[in-house]
This record gives C-alpha cells, structure tokens and sequence, in this order.
DNA sequence: TAAAGAGGTCACGAGGTCAG
DNA sequence: CTGACCTCGTGACCTCTTTA
C-alpha cells in the first residue's frame, strides 16, 4: 500500500488517481462525469452556496450543486470534448448557422413567453413571413433574443444557478450580437454594419433631427468592422471570438461559483484559439492571437458608444421611441 | 539531456527512435504496434480524413484513422513480418490452397449475403453437391467471389476505408481471377486457360453464332498462357506476383490515404519477389524479376480483351445473358 | 559486448454498468 | 443518484534478440 499522502481536490478522500484534470478520488470523477452528461440544469443550492465553504470535506454529498462547483473550483474539466479541436469547430459552426437562419427566418410569436428569455430552456419563435419588412428597432430586438438563444445552448449554462444566468446574458448577449452582426456584414464585403436586409443599424427617424454627429453614428458603423477587415478574420477565428467574448464579462454581479466557471470557459477558448492560431499560422501563431484578442476590446468600445446612442436617442428624440410590436421585449430586456 | 534534435514524424514529438522503418517516439511506435495486430477494421474517420492535414502535429485527442494512416505515410511497415520470407511464402501458400478448394468445392448459398462481399467479414459459401454442373458463368462468378475473399484476407484491408475497400475489390480482384485462372491451367499443362472442369471460359452459347473473331477468342484464352509458359513461372512467384498484381490498381477514385497504403504494400511484395528472385536465380535474378513484372502487363492486356467481349457478347446475344441461378450476384459486383 | 529495435507488460485515465 | 467495479486504449518502461 503505498497511499501517496495524497487528497482528493473535492471531498479530501485519500486518493491517487488524476481524472479530468485533478486529484480526486473515483467518487467525485464519477460525480463530475454524470454530472456533465445530465440535460437538465443543476438544482439550486439551499446554503447560500456555501455547503463548501462551512462544512469543507464533510457534508458535500449533499448539494450536488455546491459539489459540482468544487469540481470547477479545482479545476476539473470535460477533457476529451475540448481536446478534439475539429469536432468542436464542427459544433460551434453548426450553431452559428442555426443561429443565423432563425435570425433570418423568424420572428416574434403573438404569444410570447417573456420568462423564457432568460430561463434555461430554448426561445420559441414563429416563422416570418417573407415579404414582412423589418424596421431597425425589430431586427436589433430578433439579434438580442437569438444571441441569447446561441448563448444558452453552451454546455455550461445549465451550471449557473437561475439569477447568475439572467445577469450574465444581460450582460453579455449584447456584445455577442455586436460581433455577429459585424461578421455578417463582413461576410457580405460591407465595411460598415447593416441588418441583413441592409437595413441601418440605427433608427430611420435619427434623419428627422440633425444633432447627431455623424462622425460618432459612423464610428458604430465601422470602427469595428474595420479592425476585422485589416485582420481579414476567418470564419474559424470568429467561432472561437464569439465564445472568449460572451465568456469575456465577468461582473462582479455574478456569484463566485458562476465566475469561476465562466472564466474557467474563458480560459478553454482562448487556448483552443490560440490553439488554432498556432496550427493555422506556425511562428505567426501568438501575433495572431494577440490580434484577434484585441477585436474583444474593439467590440467593447462599439457596445459602449452605442449605449451613448441610446442614450441621446432618448433625449433628443422622445417621441421615436420603439411603440411597434415588441416594446414589451425591448423593456423586459432592459429591466 | 542530449535530445538530439530528431522529432517523431508522426506526431512531432521529440525523439530518437527509429521504429518500423521511421523516426518515431515510443507512443507512435506502441499505436503502430497495437494497430497492427488489432483484427477489426480501423474505425473511420469523422473530418474527412483531414485530422493530419489541417492540424499537423496533432495535440488533441486524434482519431486512430487518420493516426495510423500519418504512420503508413511515414513508412512505416511490420518490417519483421515482411522481412521472413519462407514463412510469408507458407502464408501465402495456404491462402492460396483454401481459395482454391473454395473455388471448386464450393457454391453460392441459398440465402446469400450479398452485403458481405465488399464488406470486411468473409463470405460465406455452402459445401457444393459434387455432381453438379457449373456453366461457364457460374464458375465465373464462383471465382471472382473466392478471389475476392482470397484479397480480403491480407493484413492492409481492415486499414482501408470501407468506401475504399469496395473501390478497391472492383478495381482489382478480375485481374486476380485471370492470373489464378491461367496459373491453375498452366499446372494441368494446358496451354489454354479454361476452368478448373476443363469448361471453357466462354459462354458456350457463342457457338450458336459466328460473329466472334476466333483468333480473338482464342487470345484471351492463350496470350497470358503463352507468357506464362515461356517463363515456366513456378508457384512462388506465383504467389508474389498475385500479390503484386491485385496491389497495382492505384485508381484514383481511392481515397489518398488508401492510395498510399496499397502503394505501399505493392512495393513490399515488389522487393519480396525481387529478393527471392536474387536468392533463386543469383546473377540473372534482376532480369527474372523484370521478366515477371512483364506478366502483369499480359494480365491487363487479357482483362481489357475480356471487356471487349463481354461487350460484343451483350450486343451480339443480348438473349444469352446469364439468366441462371445467380444473376443477382453478377448484378450486384457490376453495380 | 554494446547499442538498436522489436515486442511484452502494466499502471493510468476515460467511460460504461449496475446493485443498492 | 451514488460509487464500486469493469473494460479498453494508451504510452512509459522493460526484456529479449540481433548485429556490428
Ligand atoms: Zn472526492
Ligand atoms: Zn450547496
Ligand atoms: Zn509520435
Ligand atoms: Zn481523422
């Protein structure tokens, strides 16, 4: 018996086994492995989430919630699945497309279920009809609900608990609209953002008035689209962004255990970016990283001028705001 | 630490091992090994056989397909197994024996898989009554099924694609119906190839019309005889040459990996036969060999004539065409 | 006799199964 | 749902054979 003097990372367990990218005894890897495989979201915590925190090695068997989260904490990741680089691609693209066709193709329903937004299971859409013209304030409302309905198809949503998965699409469905809206024009050779009709991204009646600087409306429009042009970005490249960039908000909203787990899925797309980088580009590998990296920021700038927009949308032109069909989204979205 | 700057071809790891004919480090060399002697088919490829291609060296979770296709590209081969000749002659020659008995003591069942024939398992025959008669169409088929089967026993097979194997047996196992047919002749001292009965390797129906060319008939029936005769090719060379000559059809309708393996092959059976040319025939051994390869020209000269008459043949009797008890089968290798 | 290389051995980690 | 137990592919390491 040559027990090693070592511990499971989890539930502290005399252990010498290394699953899924920790020490932890063959409880706790199965624990993880099922935990992984399971459709249906965790069951929220009745401690406060601190089943962990109080009662370190004792009581863990209770609050699969809190396990789970150790699990996390110490580490642990779903090895295989992000070690298989083409597969993942495959996934992502398939995804994207999915997203893009539903943004396309459908709409808002008459009866539509609100709470489903920010729930763990999917939106329901209806189909739009063909010859239905979308004005800006519509196309921006499908953006955000189908960002939101790509972000939730991430195996990690079901491990956030109810609240921490409303603050982090409110925060970060934004961006991720931003970055997709961008690429879609990109893809069309634009090199200014537009709806995929080509509708413009800002209100029609913003023409009515005449005190917004052109220059800024322009700066939405392109800064953006420009980084990604100079850098000619790949459709490969893009998948991976679009993960490190809605993983990018860590808001100190969130409970510890969600930003533990987001960061640690920030932290697996960037290095299957740079991953990429290296086998797509050799010596170039890190540069191109790098670069790519700095589209996270320039979607960050663009997301706060147009918060700016907005906000001297509001000021000058109380009268325009959005009265169509989905103002009840528009302000679900913004409480 | 005197890592000598050598990397394994395969995965790009650092070493200084020279395993199976390649530079390749102790892990490659264990995958090589184990893939050798594993006897089910390599599972195929999920991204187009490209996991190699795209992402060289490969750090992620690979798939065996591709892993063991990149060692094959590298050279690298069971070089003890193809390095002992007398036993590999034995091989060969008890192969050979079971396709032979096969061919005359066997017949088509009743219910018949016809699935089976490109697939990696063998077929199934029924024991046959021995006074049955086969016509000359029947013997056809029986001989293409027992080439087929005789192919499908090498060790390479089960490393090609399913998609692959099928190409493969298409392209080449007529060839090997010729040659085995003629060696099987020529040891009854004919100087006509007929079938194992003495029926002829026409349908007998041509003599109810004249329109055949009888010194073209009788082309395909002696020309590869002639050669063979001439040489007075013994069984060894035979068997090597069979080999070589179902190894020859590099179609590029083949996948380039299957491509590779069976160029690979070819080329083991070409060194075998030329070092047991050297060994038998000493000086003149080199002018042996060359004088065999020449063989496998007469074969393809004969299966193009073959073509050609089963062409006339379909135009001159389209009423003669084989209607008996396995139609289906002939269908079905035709498709 | 020493180095190279073929092939055997085995602990490890991933993942499946099943009684409790 | 849990965790003990099982199977299987992997690759580090070892032993045996061959050869210069
Ligand atoms: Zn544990
Ligand atoms: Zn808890
Ligand atoms: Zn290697
Ligand atoms: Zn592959």
């Amino acid at each position: 018996m040559h027990s090693t003097n070592q511990f499971c990372t989890v539930c502290g367990q005399s252990t010498s086994l290394f699953n899924y990218g920790a020490m932890c005894c063959s409880a706790c890897s199965s624990f993880f492995r099922r935990s992984l495989s399971v459709k249906t979201p965790l069951r929220s915590c009745q401690n406060s989430e601190l089943c962990f925190k109080q009662y370190n090695r004792a009581v863990y068997a209770e609050c699969k919630f809190c396990r789970f989260h150790k699990c996390v904490q110490v580490g642990m990741l779903n090895t295989q699945k992000y070690s298989d680089l083409p597969k993942l691609m495959h996934e992502l693209s398939h995804l994207d497309e999915e997203r893009k066709k539903k943004t396309v193709n459908m709409t808002i329903p008459e009866c539509f279920d609100l709470s489903s937004i920010f729930n763990y299971t999917s939106i329901k859409f209806a189909k739009k009809s063909p010859n239905l013209h979308l004005s800006s304030h519509d196309w921006g409302c499908m953006h955000q609900l189908t960002s939101m309905e790509f972000i939730k198809t991430f195996q990690f949503i079901k491990f956030l608990s109810m609240q921490d998965l409303k603050i982090f699409l409110k925060r970060t469905h934004f961006n991720h609209v931003l970055f997709s809206t961008a690429m879609a024009s990109f893809s069309c050779k634009q090199d200014f953002m537009s709806f995929p009709d080509g509708t413009d991204v800002f209100p029609e009646s913003i023409a009515n008035v005449t005190c917004y600087n052109p220059h800024f409306l322009n700066r939405i429009r392109c800064k953006l689209m420009a980084r990604m042009i100079e850098l000619n970005i790949t459709t490969s490249e893009y998948l991976l962004l679009s993960a490190i960039i809605f993983c990018n908000s860590v808001s100190t909203d969130l409970s510890e255990n969600g930003r533990t787990l987001i960061n640690s899925y920030q932290k697996v797309y960037g290095s299957l970016l740079f991953q990429y980088c290296e086998e797509t580009n050799q010596k170039n590998g890190p540069l191109r990283f790098s670069e790519l990296l700095s589209v996270c920021h320039a979607v960050a700038k663009t997301h706060e001028d147009i918060k700016k927009f907005f906000l001297l949308f509001q000021v000058y032109q109380p009268e325009a705001q959005p009265v169509q069909l989905h103002q009840d989204v528009i302000e679900y979205l913004s409480m």
